[in-house]
RNA sequence: CGGGAGCUGGCCUAAUUGGGUAAGGCGCUUGGUUUGGGACCAAGAGAUUGGCGGUUCAAAUCCGCCGCUCCCGACCA
């Protein structure tokens, strides 16, 4: 403290010295909220699709957030350490990745040719150091964890930070002698998300997910409705089962038509569900959908469904594996001999037809009649196709019903703020992470990983909280406690006693930004208003007069006029109540 | 990857239809007046109009190619 005096005081942000550039206009290329909050309160600056400068402000909240994550991990038991951010080829290609990433991998090659990529996760880098330190059942449980920018070139890079190229991320890693542990390092992580986003002021869900890339254990995500989400949610109206739509189930009502012959129609140029249907004035639920798959060095696959679901990707994926594709219009015609829209599951040898549950019992069914231009009726599922077996391969949509109970699935935007995986021995046996058990017995460790996105805590926050002034932070994540206005900063009386408050409220442990510009009212309050700092505190000359000062509440939008010598109090109350329904 | 929109001083936009040598607001600099919700006066600085090529006496404007950005979809831990 003595070593300052000459300087006043440092530990104060103000505003006139600070990297803080708001905008007075929306940027063009926000549209969504939280972008346009983020780019218009200068948090954060973009430099390429996707890849983003965080700006001091939005630093700072960064920050908040990662203490928090830290706090929580800590608390399970998590060890922090930092892995490299570049990787060799090698070690992506022993789990398989090296390919199955395909173009959302960045790469690239060093001076002697030798092939890298900027890790997009690391599943291989952490299974690599548990191969070699991890050698015995009394080595576990471990949880190593890392706050980390991570690189996917994404196809499409969207709503600002929400889905970027360049991001951070929490990762965690688990590491167990059997699947009971992992269960356990699991649902460690399930309290450890559940207490890092409330204490972070979000609302969000817990939901079942697919593991896609990752794997097909048992995975959840962390969901918040918003807006500009990028996934859907289903969710039961009435009890609380809650799904990614990608992993979500529902029971559909079962339709049949009248039972009868096979007869040819003639439908020229009709190829969509919406088309013929319309054409034939019939329902889209009268229809089958012929959907081929194909995948390289592997058989060729028929799926059906009902002219008004669509097809579950993921599903197909998960039973079948990742290299199935729609196939495409030549190798349709040479299996079919006819062009997609006109294709049916009828006698065609070689091809394994797997059918949606719902099409079980279904009789006087349309479909292509194999021929272009023509479609046939009267399709009995059991009589006329040879169905390998019948799944659940369809997409929810709203109004199904609940599997658990009599509800019916809604569906909502959401945005995926963390997913935890358990990943079993994916890794560990393709890499080799092996130890030996209590009986001498060499087995694969049990792995489980676990991820956050900070940026996207930051946009939720926005999405939910924000509003046409702009931010609103929770005060657990706002990059200052309080906004100190000062108006008339060219009179010496009102800067002294601004001055004097941000000191008693910086050593009351508050943090504290002034605003000591020498611009109008307006422009100040406007700017505390789209910063989103929780607490403001007025000091102007109208106040001084009565020796008071005014304190706004940013979300409220309360002012309280509150004697000088009180302030330091009142902020401390007001901040204590913050905290209080920082999750109400 | 398919479809759509767009690219003009730091930011938002005009001039593009009908080619004539870039205009306004905000911001910035200097001086002055102001100051409880984006105030005012005056004087300044700042642009090879995304890039390359073509047509033309003349291109921000017309044509071609390319790049970049956003939105919808596909895709995606």
């Amino acid at each position: 403290m003595t070593l300052c005096t000459n300087y006043g005081i440092l530990n104060v942000m103000r505003f006139t010295k600070s990297l803080i550039a708001t905008l007075r206009e929306d940027p063009k290329e926000a549209e969504s909220k939280s972008h346009r909050i983020l780019l218009r309160g200068g948090f954060i600056k973009q430099l390429a699709s996707g890849i983003h400068t965080y700006l001091p402000l939005g630093w700072c909240i960064l920050m908040k957030i990662s203490t928090i994550i830290r706090e929580e991990l800590d608390r399970i038991g998590g060890q922090e350490l930092l892995l490299p951010a570049i990787s060799p080829k090698e070690i992506w290609e022993a789990s398989g990745r090296w390919q199955d990433y395909g173009d959302d991998m960045f790469r690239f090659k060093d001076r002697k040719e030798r092939d890298y990529c900027l890790c997009p996760t690391h599943e291989e880098i952490v299974t690599d150091i548990a191969r070699t330190k991890i050698r015995s059942y009394r080595d576990m449980p471990q949880i190593w964890y890392q706050i980390q920018t991570k690189f996917r070139d994404e196809p499409r890079p969207r709503f600002g930070v929400i889905r970027s190229r360049q991001f951070i991320m929490k990762d965690s890693y688990t590491l167990d002698v059997d699947e009971k542990g992992l269960d356990k390092s699991f649902n460690l992580h399930r309290e450890a998300y559940t207490r890092i986003f409330k204490r972070c002021g979000l609302k969000f869900e817990i939901v079942d997910a697919s593991g896609g890339l990752m794997g097909t254990g048992e995975s959840k995500e962390f969901m918040a409705r918003v807006e500009s989400g990028e996934d859907i949610i289903v969710a039961c109206s009435s009890c609380d089962y809650r799904a990614n739509l990608e992993a979500a189930q529902g029971i559909g009502q079962v339709t049949s038509f009248e039972n009868g012959k096979i007869t040819e129609v003639h439908t020229p140029g009709k190829k969509t569900v919406d088309e013929v249907s319309a054409f034939l004035n019939i329902l889209p639920s009268n229809l089958v959908k012929t959907i081929f798959y194909t995948a390289p060095n592997n058989k060729h696959i028929i799926i059906l469904l009902r002219g008004d679901y669509e097809i579950n990707e993921a599903t197909i994926h998960n039973k079948f594996g990742f290299s199935y594709q729609p196939a495409t219009a030549d190798e349709i015609n040479k299996v079919f001999g006819a062009e997609p829209g006109y294709i049916g599951p009828q006698g065609i040898k070689g091809v394994d037809v797997y059918a949606d549950d719902i099409l079980k019992d279904c009789t006087g069914m349309i479909t292509g009649a194999n021929h272009n231009n023509y479609h046939i009726k009267g399709l009995n599922i059991k009589r006329d196709v040879k169905v390998s077996e019948f799944l659940n391969l369809r997409t929810v949509k709203p109004g199904d019903t609940c599997t658990r109970c009599e509800g019916k699935l809604e569906l909502y935007s959401g945005l995926e703020l963390g997913h935890i995986f358990k990943l079993g021995t994916k890794y560990t046996e393709k890499l080799g992470a092996t130890f030996l058990d209590e009986n001498g017995k060499k087995k694969p460790i049990v792995m489980g990983s676990y991820g956050i996105g900070l940026e996207r805590i930051m946009a939720c926050a926005c999405e939910q909280k924000g509003d046409d002034n702009g931010a609103v932070w929770p005060i657990s994540i706002a990059p200052f406690d309080i906004y100190l206005v000062v108006l008339n900063p060219s009179e010496k009386e009102i800067t002294d006693a601004a001055t004097q408050s941000a000191q008693a409220l910086t050593e009351a442990g508050f943090s504290v930004i002034v605003d000591d510009r020498d611009v109008t009212a307006g422009i100040k309050f406007n700017d505390s208003d789209l910063l989103g700092i929780p607490i403001r505190v007025t000091c102007g000359p109208k106040g001084l007069k009565k020796n008071t000062f005014d304190i706004y509440m940013r979300e409220t939008k309360e002012i309280f006029e509150v004697e000088r010598t009180e302030i330091v109090a009142k902020c401390i109350e007001i901040k204590e109540h913050l905290y209080r329904r920082i999750n109400d």
